[in-house]
RNA sequence: GGCCCUGUGGCGCAACUGAAUAGCGCACUGGAUUUCGGCUCCAGCGGUUACAAGUUUGAAUCUUGUCAGGGUCACCA
């Protein structure tokens, strides 16, 4: 409709206006609730074309419409506002175009520009935690919502699986695991643990031993005994400690906390680290064996905790595969003067212009940082998807600087392609207060399976007591709870606007009631219900002419004709919360309709009719709609 | 300190990216079922959109400044 306006406008502008009209200052939006019609132009716009007050231009515009757009029941101007009503034949005849469409909204798949998604990308020393549950959820859900316009997408994780911090929980398990009767160490086969719990317990515990060590080393110091440390670091505290007289306790923490690193660059248990990831690097055997072995029980235990988060992945890419990438194209930026070589032979880039920093792309020894490899592998998947277009990486915006800076460096290298890259920047999920940040080597992290688990137990308990369980095999109970619980922590975390931190209440996540995903799962099982219920359901729309409308009902006519916009929007915006605002608002559409309309005991039979397909509709809005952020809508609940 | 993000009823969030009297959920108060699922619905209470200027016919939205919270400024990842 907004459509046929905006073209007979457009095509009949000179004669209107008196000259060709901007497409831009034709502008639609909602009809406020107190205003009777369906749709609305602001007419601010056109006031300063046609030089008269927004009460003559609307009457002028809206006569015109009115005559030349067919489905116009009336008009009326208020303000600046011309505002439409448009007749039930069309929201009959859209209700009736919807019921054909199984994937209604959708685009045709894969005839979009290939998008690359990239989430989660864990470290493989510890286990997920509340944190990449937002990620994954997120990067799952934009994936989803991408394919549903129509783009290619792949999806995909760069897996950390080497350098100084794997090497530590692989140190610490040789040296601190017990051994067992039979002379082994722990194992997620020999203990039960699940294969990331166990590696992470031996991050914390090499964390652990570190501490006492260099606090140790800090007390030796502080006695004046240096007998262990060379002169150059001895002299360097006696630096630092000396700065703190005459500093307040904010600067004197800040001095402590770098004497604290001197003394961990002191201790054995991390120079016997550094060893490691020497050994590794240089391909060493058994140091690569431990590292395998170790990795794989991490693997094993993340596909477990992928599983029941529902996310999956199309490439996996290691770190261990591309940490070398990237360094053949610093050479490339240095010959085009991208990149800059200090005298100690680091390489960096000088992006002051830019409004940021200098950043450094190869160390001084010529290995490379974090920035090389990134740069290296986004080169190399366009390498490997000839027909990418852009790159969206969903990671925290911790990372803000890194990734403009990133997107920078490909810029200035020369890749047209940098322009569609994008940092899918969100928000910190955050403890109540007191609970702190989520440090896993401090042990104060919210565990992802644990989180899972408790949320499903909560929702086991709630669905028992008021559901309509019966005749619901116990395996399936298990598979609804499952549902209802991980779709209520899923709309809890992507409901709100992905930059926006959220703190974490696990109380909230659970409710069960107002803005959150059982609610709508909860609609959805009812109109299952009322449509079995119906002797014949697969009725269509067709047909169905001069049916009156309530006024609830065109309601949610509109709200569904709505739904390709939304999910053009959360495409555009990179945002599932759009969508779950979407839902929620026609969720509650829906229940007012359902609490004053009868649809089963309604007489006339085309009433009737076209109340089932009007609630088929919105019941398979909301399964697609769902869908896209990863939530599984029940038959029954 | 530089840069980035955020600030909307007691709490949690919206506002289609500049439009009408700023919407909704939770909580609180009162009400609704001879009817298809009460995990439902209706009504009430509650806001100078952190503050101050500015641009505009029109500002929660854009600009500048101030304040508050968070992030980031490593030859870490």
């Amino acid at each position: 409709m907004e459509l046929k306006i905006k073209e007979a406008l457009l095509s009949n502008s000179e004669m209107l206006f008196g000259m060709q009209v901007e497409e831009k200052l034709i502008q639609f939006q909602k009809t406020r609730k107190d205003v009777s019609g369906d749709l609305t132009l602001v007419i601010f716009p056109f006031v300063k074309v046609l030089k008269c007050s927004p009460a003559e231009a609307g009457e002028k515009i809206g006569e015109f419409i009115k005559g030349n757009v067919g489905n116009i029941d009336s008009y009326s101007v208020v303000g600046g506002f011309l505002n439409f009503v448009i007749d039930a034949d069309y929201w009959i005849s859209a209700l009736s175009e919807m019921d054909k469409i199984e994937k209604y909204g959708f685009g045709e798949p894969n005839t979009k520009p290939t998008i690359m998604v990239e989430y989660s990308s864990p470290n493989t020393n510890k286990p997920l935690h509340l944190g990449h549950l937002r990620n994954n959820f997120l990067g799952y859900s934009v994936a989803e919502i991408l394919k549903a316009n129509g783009h290619k997408v792949i999806k995909t994780q760069i897996i950390n699986d080497r350098g100084i911090h794997i090497c530590k929980s692989m140190l610490a398990w040789e040296k601190f695991s017990p051994l067992n009767e039979k002379g082994e160490r722990e194992t997620p086969g020999n203990t039960g643990v699940k294969g990331d719990k166990l590696v992470g317990k031996y991050y914390v515990e090499f964390d652990k031993h570190f501490q006492i060590e260099a606090n140790a080393i800090i007390e030796q110091w502080n006695a004046e005994d240096f007998s262990e440390t060379t002169e150059e670091v001895g002299a360097e505290f006696n630096r630092l400690d000396e700065s703190k007289t005459g500093k307040d306790e904010k600067a004197i923490k800040g001095i402590d906390g770098k004497i604290k690193e001197l003394a961990k660059n002191q201790t054995s248990i991390l120079r016997e680290a550094k060893e490691m990831l020497i050994r590794w690097e240089g391909r060493d055997p058994q140091t690569y064996l431990l590292w395998t072995t170790m990795n794989n029980w991490v693997y094993a235990g993340f596909e477990s905790t992928y599983k029941a988060m529902g996310v999956d992945f199309d490439k996996l890419y290691y770190e261990s595969d591309t940490f070398i990438l990237g360094k053949d194209l610093v050479d490339e930026g240095l010959a085009k003067d991208v990149f800059f070589r200090k005298d100690d032979g680091s390489v960096w880039i000088d992006l002051t212009e830019d409004g940021l920093d200098e950043k450094l792309v190869l160390r001084s020894d010529g290995t490379a940082v974090y920035m090389t490899q990134d740069v290296g592998t986004a080169v190399d998947r366009f390498k490997d998807y000839p027909d990418l277009q852009g790159i969206i990486y969903t990671v925290g915006n911790e990372q803000d600087y890194h990734f403009s800076v990133l997107f920078l460096i490909l810029n200035k290298l020369g890749y047209e392609w940098s322009e569609n890259c994008s940092h899918l920047s969100y928000g910190m999920v955050e403890l109540p207060k007191g609970m702190g940040r989520m440090k896993s080597r401090e042990g104060t992290v919210v565990d992802a399976d644990d989180l899972m688990e408790s949320i499903v137990d909560s929702a086991r308990e709630m669905t028992q007591e008021r559901g309509h369980l019966d005749g619901i095999s116990e395996k399936e109970r298990e598979a609804l709870f499952e549902l209802i619980g991980m779709g209520g922590l899923k709309y809890y975390l992507l409901k709100v606007d992905p930059k926006k931190r959220i703190v974490f209440n696990p109380q909230e996540s659970i409710e069960l009631n107002g803005n959150t995903g059982p609610y709508i799962q909860y609609a959805h099982a009812r109109i299952r219900s009322l449509l079995a219920k119906a002797e014949n359901n697969d009725n269509t729309a067709m047909g169905l002419k001069n049916v009156e409308l309530q006024p609830v009902e065109k309601e949610i006519l509109k709200q569904l004709a709505g739904f390709p916009n939304a999910l053009n929007d959360a495409a555009k915006n990179h945002s599932p919360a759009l969508i779950a605002n979407y839902m929620f608002e026609l969720v509650k559409l829906y229940n007012n309709f359902f609490q004053s309309i009868p649809v089963l005991i309604e007489e006339k039979e085309e009433l009737k009719d076209m109340r089932l397909v009007l609630s088929r509709n919105v019941a398979k809005v909301i399964g697609l709609g769902m869908s896209l952020l990863g939530i599984n809508v029940p038959k029954r609940m």
